[in-house]
DNA sequence: GCTGCCTCTTACAATTTTATTACAAGGCAG
DNA sequence: CTGCCTTGTAATAAAATTGTAAGAGGCAGC
């Protein structure tokens, strides 16, 4: 299950692409133009990009180089066969494989699968919405900008995302990721680290941490 | 996964060896002329030369030699055909093989497989931005210079390495690489080890060694 | 609107965590 | 033994985090 973003002027062919990976069980954001992609591209951290080279409005390699300044996330390219030009550039401009049209669709999954074992492994990212976190380098992402959080929110946003669906009282919190050694902290810690928290992700509509009244806290929905 | 260092003036079939061989995971760094490839090669390791014996400013056998002076990494030499005694000239020089122009990409990338593999074995060398790490040997080098580290320095960046993509806390570091026998070491130690790595490896600003607030640590990214 | 309770926000000081430095004990080669 | 290098400890400085308290803002019931 990874996060694919998928750039491709046909629209069918589009369609055809991202049903297939939907299959797979993989989440497709497609879009259609240059422009679009460049607007697009960021709002989210992605796993691949699958790109087509030649668009009507600018070039997959242009998008691909935008890409590599500011990420090792894999590229593929589509591309068409008898241009060999192209692929070769594909790598020039830091692509990662290329997949010559027409292709069939088992093709397509299997170039996909091999990139994608090859780079995530068995590595786990937890996303929602804008937000994503790491949990093996403790690192949180919102719109693709990394966010600096202390351990005490770090441990804070986990522990609300591990109860998703769920609400969670101060109590809770407190019970759960403070030592309560007869050390009794105050209530109002948990609102403070909240705020705080939530102004790092920029939550400032409760999109993410959502407060209720009388009860405590949940995530999303 | 080598590094390679290529010198060849056509500017065309630079970029097609370059491209063939990022194709096959290598890093290719390109130089254009004689004096380029002087400035340029010191300033990293590399694991193969490739040079163009004939230059508009200059010669390749010469460049070999200078290679020669301080070390037994392989050169392949890119020759025309015709120029029988260019080849023979290159062996004396100290090439390990020649590659007769024109030349198809596949005998190319055969050709450096085949001197990779005699020559690095499975020897694997990590590298990171300025950072080298033979593991095999316990060298150490940063911007091309070799950094003394003394064994617990060593084991300590080792680990880290090891461990790229993830947090280590300092508790963790002194499990593995301080033999806990009832005998406890202070956790400043991790500290004051680290602070002596970071100071050898010029590592001010934490580039490499990263330090995770209220975690531990985390090599680069 | 008013009241009482719940939640948010803010600034600040205390605490915790990390970095730095100096020093002394131990080891090893000559 | 002597000198040099390594390495842990402890003390100090620097940096970052975190709890508290107090006031502001909301919400529900009346």
């Amino acid at each position: 299950m990874a996060d694919i973003f998928l750039l491709e002027d046909d629209r069918i062919l589009s369609r055809g692409i991202t049903i297939a990976l939907q299959k797979d069980g993989h989440r497709v954001t497609a879009a259609y133009s240059f422009l679009e992609a460049l607007g697009q591209y960021r709002r989210q951290k992605y796993d691949l990009f699958l790109l087509d080279i030649n668009l009507p409005d600018g070039n997959g390699l242009a998008f691909c180089r935008k890409v590599r300044e500011t990420s090792e996330t894999p590229v593929l390219f589509l591309t068409a066969n008898d241009r060999e030009e192209d692929m070769l550039e594909g790598y020039g401009a830091g692509g990662d494989d290329y997949i010559p049209k027409p292709f069939s669709v088992e093709v397509l999954r299997k170039k996909v699968q091999a990139v994608l074992k090859r780079t995530l492994g068995d590595h786990l990212r937890i996303r929602y919405k804008d937000l994503e976190v790491d949990p093996d380098k403790c690192l949180v992402w919102m719109k693709g900008e990394e966010v600096h959080l202390t351990s005490t929110e770090y441990k804070l946003l986990n522990y609300l995302l591990q109860n998703r669906g769920r609400v969670v009282t101060r109590g809770m919190i407190l019970e759960n990721l403070w030592d309560i050694d007869g050390n009794f902290v105050d209530e109002n810690t948990v609102r403070v680290n909240v705020k705080r928290l939530r102004q790092k992700l920029g939550d400032a509509n409760q999109e993410y941490i959502v407060t209720v009244f009388g009860m405590g806290y949940t995530f999303g929905e």
